[in-house]
DNA sequence: ACTAACAATATTGTCGACAATTGCACTTGA
DNA sequence: TCAAGTGCAATTGTCGACAATATTGTTAGT
């Protein structure tokens, strides 16, 4: 009874909340579900104590909701909090491509356009099929939120949001989205910041965020994923 | 040995995150000090476990730094984390301001100019004395966060982030700037809000902090504060 | 005198057990 | 039949002790 794949980082606590966290992002444990220290406990083959430091640490990351002496809940994902938390993004994401343009060298940005040109090989190769970004360097806009520079920036939203904002790609039909157009977006927001446009860059990511929310949104209410 | 003012909470590790984070943000714990757990343990007549609970909690807030096996260590202010700070800040309270000039309900609005003919009538009576803002119902800043509606910005803001940035204001010749100036600013701000103007909101709101944070540079490089 | 290896000490990480609180099932009364 | 109250079981919160790691101090050798 060892579910343990052994990432085998430091300290206990740091696995647990890795393997915690991805086993709710994949929804292998359910959303709204309740977290059982003894359970969880005896599952991974260790004590309360580093668990119940894990757990802390998820909800710091919004993953799951702790109430006293009842115990932890895994978020629930609904429309609302994804608007919101898009409209964070959009702001967080905004201020990252501005940054980005007065900040990155010519050499990343030449690293980015080949992986554009990448995804776009892809597409061509596969109809179409969605490019699966399994959150590593292959991220569009994980490359532009490390290209800011803003250490702040870049921890809170690689850290701490990136969970949820991965929970909410993964659990809507995001196969909705047209992935030339995301593509084309993608190629506008980096020539501003290659002509070193803040304030267009700025403007267009918060367009293309917007947008994907307007899409995700959509796909919420139609797989009645958020009907609670 | 007992320092715990007992505020008296559901669970020892929340009482302890609370006095913790105050006794850092006040100065009480040194900047860059060394957190012994069992120092802290004995000191506050808990034992370890929920002590660090509390840790993994100040970790989140960006309150303390953690090593595996070596142990947490408070945070050193310096110029450029404050930058990076704020420019998350003013990307997040610009959008706070957007958001509360298209939700704003006219009472709320009300109150807020009343707010603001106190902290005038207050700088009228005290020759422009810095008013303080113990982070209760009169910060303006708070006001229109909460105004907002969006529950995960709210969260990020006056939770997550607002103990960093207390701390900057504390730590920081606060003093150096016009108080006079800002309260224009606030005004201002609120009049675009008033109005429903979105876009003039939420530039005001940056500029605003963008000043803010300017001015805190040159005090903290005349303190030398952020000299380690 | 300086460096390197080693021993001793202190601190962090983890565990199992106990206390406190909650939730549930059952009983009792109207 | 339903409501409220009571007692039991399960879960969470807390504690003290042990194991593993890091740090300090000491000794030996060059």
């Amino acid at each position: 009874m060892n579910n343990l794949v052994s990432i085998k980082s430091a300290t206990l606590s740091e696995d647990l909340a890795q393997q915690l966290s991805n086993a709710i992002v994949k929804g292998e444990i359910a959303q709204g579900s309740k977290i059982s220290e003894p359970e969880l406990a005896k599952q991974y083959g260790v004590s309360r104590g580093p668990l119940r430091e894990a757990i802390v640490k998820l909800e710091g990351l919004g993953l799951v909701t702790r109430t006293a002496n009842i115990g932890a809940r895994v978020i629930q994902l609904n429309t609302q909090d994804m608007l919101d938390t898009f409209s964070m993004r959009e702001a967080l994401e905004g201020m990252a491509a501005r940054l980005a343009a007065s900040s990155m060298a010519r050499h990343e940005i030449e690293g980015l356009y080949a992986l554009l040109d990448k995804h776009q090989a892809y597409l061509d190769d596969n109809q179409d099929e969605h490019y699966v970004q399994q959150g590593g360097n292959d991220d569009f806009h994980l490359r532009i939120i490390h290209a800011s520079g803003n250490t702040k920036l870049i921890r809170l939203l690689t850290e701490e949001l990136y969970a949820v904002i991965r929970m909410y790609r993964r659990h809507t039909a995001d196969q909705r989205s047209d992935p030339r157009q995301a593509l084309r977006e993608h190629r506008a927001i980096l020539d501003a910041i290659a002509n070193h446009e803040g304030d267009l860059a700025e403007l267009l990511m918060r367009r293309h965020i917007s947008r994907a929310s307007h899409l995700l949104k959509q796909a919420m209410e139609h797989t009645a994923l958020a009907s609670q």
